[in-house]
DNA sequence: GTCTATATAATGATAGAC
DNA sequence: GTCTATCATTATATAGAC
């Protein structure tokens, strides 16, 4: 249950590479890194693993298992829509440096990934929307990429946006505070306030590929 | 206007880096790479431009002018609010890949870029809020911000959202006609339905850092 | 301004001792 | 299982010719 000193020699490393992939990013994380994190030799994450991209592979799997026992445990539980969304987003938290790197990285992983994490986002909004609590467009299968994408891109641009609030990260109290007020506010009320204006408002989401450069 | 052809020699690295940067991240790209786009040698690309470091400073400067002017231009013009939100979209297209590899890999232009980002996004949303048009959450200094990072999140990620619905591309047509009509749901209506549960949904976007790993 | 050749540093991965 | 030592590759950056 504790951070990492009483835990295996490969789950250590693992455990060191989730940290250092999430934080820097898969490609700027060296294997002596994650080695000096974990407290071992290079070559023996070599030995564990077999290479770099094999130390990845083992941390998408592992995340992947992750957000599916997420999945089954929120299912099984009775709470509130809104309960369900809070417990994920919080088991979470600790791991979506990591996810959001992982995807950005690519491969099939990180597809894997994606997908179980719409998977999860799938259970608990379509639960929400039968309960009434949420409101999911009805094209159940384009909504929910839309929100993971969503997500995501907080979770990857949160430190910005606890720079462009005098903070330094997206967790400190007050920042979080005036972040998740201003977030509700968002997906519970929207942003486009007039509605004879929607229908027209299509263009405002297409970006048409402009061949032409500003060069 | 072209591409570039006929483009000065280092303006002709820069378009290259931009899109090499864009496309596979800034730290994933090499300077043989942009040169060999750019159809230059690898020492020309250090001669003008000093560094890597020193090129992707040169395209962090090129896109803030670019998304300066843009903001200023759209000041200028008289178009409803919906029109100034779909200009800036479509002007900025082309460069939403490297904003957002800049952003990531951080550092003080990726900074300044956000800040820029936001500067433009401001000025479109009050103006539209003004015309009520948008309703931005009464904490401006903090909508905008999440504003920008939302969709950067689609930008850095729209390559799953398009996976996801079968698709290659989020431009595809097909696949851009459903993430257009997702998008403008969630935004012109929300996702949160009941209100009643609003003051408790708080902690659905509270992720409070757990000290205890799963592990 | 542009190229070729090269120095230097860092990285992923291997080999073999313990 | 774990380490040290090392190889081979790749990358940035330099030096100097044209």
């Amino acid at each position: 249950m504790s951070s990492m000193a009483d835990a295996r020699t490969d789950a250590r490393i693992r455990i060191a590479a989730i940290e250092l992939f999430g934080r820097h990013g898969v490609r700027a994380t060296t294997i002596r890194q994650v080695a000096s994190a974990a407290g071992v030799s290079p070559g023996l994450v070599i030995h564990h693993f077999g290479s770099k991209d094999g130390l990845r592979h083992a941390c998408d799997e592992w995340v992947i298992d992750l957000v599916s026992d997420d999945k089954e445990a929120i299912a099984r539980g009775d709470m509130s829509a809104l309960h369900r969304l809070a417990n994920s987003t919080q088991s979470l938290a600790p791991y979506m440096d990591y996810i959001t790197a992982s995807l950005r990285e690519g491969g099939p992983g990180a597809d894997r990934l994606f997908d179980m994490m719409c998977s999860l986002t799938r259970s608990i909004m379509e639960a929400g929307t039968a309960s009434g609590t949420f409101r999911l467009p009805a094209d159940h299968d384009a909504a929910v990429p839309v929100l993971v994408a969503l997500s995501c891109g907080i979770a990857t641009f949160g430190d910005q946006i606890a720079r462009a609030l005098g903070g330094a990260r997206l967790l400190d109290p007050e920042i979080h505070a005036r972040y998740a007020s201003v977030m509700l506010d968002i997906y519970a009320h929207g942003i486009i306030s007039d509605e004879a204006f929607v229908e027209h408002a299509n263009d405002a989401f297409s970006p048409q590929p402009d061949p032409k450069d500003h060069a």
